[in-house]
DNA sequence: GCCAACGTTGGC
DNA sequence: GCCAACGTTGGC
């Protein structure tokens, strides 16, 4: 069982979307580390820090879990599309989805606030430049951060 | 295989 | 809207 935080934008995405659509295709993600961690390590059950980005208020805004293992994402695909990738084949396809699902809305835990937990000083998300979409989470971080949305 | 140029990300 | 940081591309 492993843990991870995966950004969203709001305005594209939000926790409430999820929520009403249950069980969705993490469709689009165009980089290789990202990719990597769905394709390799993501496995059904694993817990989701559902994390708002780009957006006023920066932070996690609610739980989710992976609900389905990866498979080719379909939209590199589609001609014409934002994320068709010409050099994919269905016999090789370059990129891979995961699914996940909604566990509960949180109330916004921000970014300011998280910088704030020297328990949390380590995480991904944090570091100086991270850009990385998805970002493996540590299981004690985990534990803290729901200790954190409970209180 | 180097590395400059470019595009994107994302907090502020 | 700014801009630092980063990943990718492509010429050499």
């Amino acid at each position: 069982m492993r843990y991870w935080l995966m950004k969203s934008e709001p305005s594209e995405f939000s926790i409430d979307d999820l929520l009403r659509e249950g069980s969705v295709a993490w469709f689009g993600v165009r980089n290789y580390q990202a990719r990597n961690f769905m394709r390799d390590q993501m496995r059904v059950g694993d817990g989701v820090l559902f994390y708002h980005s780009s957006c006023a208020e920066p932070g996690i805004a609610g739980l989710a879990e992976v609900s389905r293992a990866a498979y080719p994402d379909e939209t590199q695909f589609e001609v014409g599309g934002k994320y068709f990738d010409a050099k994919a084949t269905r016999e090789t396809p370059r990129w891979f989805n995961v699914e996940v699902k909604p566990v509960r809305k949180t109330r916004l835990l921000s970014i300011g606030e998280l910088r704030g937990y020297p328990e949390l000083a380590s995480m991904r998300i944090l570091a100086k430049g991270n850009r990385l979409s998805i970002t493996p989470v540590d299981p004690d971080e985990w534990t803290f951060i729901l200790n954190k949305l409970d209180a």
